[in-house]
DNA sequence: AACTATTTATAAGA
DNA sequence: TTCTTATAAATAGTT
C-alpha cells in the first residue's frame, strides 16, 4: 500500500526505516487500539528497538483497578460480568477438587473411585489452574509496567531489579519443591501400580 | 475498509463481533511482524479476550542479557527453530497424550500397556509444558523490565512493588494448596499401598 | 509534514 | 469457517 510494493525484509537504509517505523508504528497502536474496542479485548503491545526506546500500548484499565477487582475475588463467591474472571474460576475450580479429593479419601468405599484416570485428570487441573495464576499474573505485571512507565522517570530502578530477581529466585525454589513431592508421588505411584496390575485386572 | 465505514466502538453482535475479532486479530499480528522485520525491533503482541484465552505474537530474535541467565535454569533440551511456539506444541503434544491414555484406561485388554513409564512420561510432559509456558511468560515480561530498565527510575515504584508482592502472595497460597493436596494423594497412595499390600503377596 | 498513487485490509455477503 | 468483492485505510515514494 504505497507507491510501490514493499519486500518484507529489513530496509537497510537507516532513514528510510526510521520514517517506516514511525508511520508503520502509528498504524499498529491504532490497529490495536481499534481491535480492542471493537472487540471489548485487553491488548498489550510492547516495542523496543534497538537503541533501547520502549513503545507501547495497553488497553487495559489501571493497574490498581484490576488489582482491586483481583482481591475482592476472594470474597465474591460468584458471577459479576467481569471479565478478568478466568484466572480465578479455575482457582475456584481447584477448590471444588480439593473437596471432593477430600471426600473421596474419607470414604473407605468410595476410596478405589480414584483412580489413575482422576489422578492425571487432577494433575491436569493444577497444571491448567497454575498457567492461568501465571497468565493473570503476568497481565498484571505488564499492566503494572505500562502504568509505571507514563509515572516515572530516572534511574534507581537497579534496586527493583534485584527485587524481581528475589522473586524469580523464590519462584524457582518453589518449583523445585514441587519436582521433590511429584519425585515422592511417582515413587508411590509406582509402588502401587505394579500390585495393581497383579492384582486387579481393571479399574476404568 | 470494507462494504461501508465501520464505527470503532463495540460490536454488540456477538457473532459478528467474533468475526471481526478473528479478521483483525490476524491483521494485526501480520502487521506486527511485518514491522519487526522490516525495522528489526523486538515485539510482543499481548491480546487476552473475556473469556480468558489469550493470544500472543512475540518477534524477540535477541534475548537480554537477564534472560540468558535465567534461560541457563532449563538445560537445552533442544533448540528448536522457532522460539514461542514450543510451548504450545508441547502443550498440545501433552493433550494428545491425555487422550491416548484415556484411551488405554478405558480399553480393558489395553489396560496393562500404562505401565508405570508411561505416567511418569505424562508427568514429564506435563512438567515441561509448564515450564515452558512459563518461560514463555517470564521472556516477555523480563523483556518489558529489562527494557524499562533503560529508561526509567522511580519514586512512586514503591507503591507498585506492594502490589506486586501482594500477587505473589496469593501465588504462594495457591501453590500452597497445591502441595497441600500433592500430600493428600501421596498419603492416600501409600494407604491403599498398604491395603494391596494385605490383599496381594508383593512384587515391587 | 503533506501529498497521492497504490497496495492492503476488511465489512458484508455468499 | 472460507471466499469473494466493493470499499475504506494504510502507506511508499515523492515534494
Amino acid at each position: 500500500m504505497g507507491r510501490r510494493k514493499l519486500k518484507i525484509e529489513r530496509i537497510e537504509d537507516k532513514s528510510s526505516r526510521q520514517v517506516t517505523f514511525s508511520k508503520r508504528r502509528n498504524g499498529l497502536f491504532k490497529k490495536a487500539k481499534e481491535l480492542s474496542v471493537l472487540c471489548d479485548l485487553d491488548i498489550a503491545l510492547i516495542i523496543y528497538s534497538s537503541p533501547g526506546k520502549l513503545y507501547h500500548y495497553c488497553s487495559t484499565h489501571s493497574i490498581g483497578k484490576i488489582l482491586q477487582r483481583y482481591q475482592n475475588y476472594q470474597a465474591e463467591t460468584d458471577a459479576g460480568p467481569s471479565t478478568q474472571k478466568a484466572g480465578y474460576s479455575r482457582f475456584l475450580k481447584c477448590e471444588e477438587l480439593l473437596q471432593i479429593v477430600d471426600r473421596k479419601l474419607g470414604d473407605e468405599h468410595s476410596f478405589d473411585d480414584l483412580t489413575v484416570t482422576d489422578f492425571i485428570h487432577l494433575q491436569k487441573q493444577f497444571e491448567t489452574a497454575l498457567i492461568q495464576t501465571r497468565e493473570t499474573k503476568t497481565r498484571l505485571l505488564l499492566n503494572s509496567i505500562s502504568s509505571l512507565e507514563e509515572k516515572v522517570g530516572v534511574n534507581v530502578i537497579r534496586d527493583e531489579m534485584k527485587r524481581y530477581m528475589l522473586i524469580f529466585e523464590q519462584e524457582k525454589l518453589l518449583e523445585e519443591e514441587n519436582m521433590v513431592l511429584q519425585g515422592k508421588i511417582d515413587a508411590s505411584k509406582r509402588k502401587r501400580a505394579a500390585i495393581d496390575l497383579n492384582a486387579i485386572p481393571t479399574t476404568a
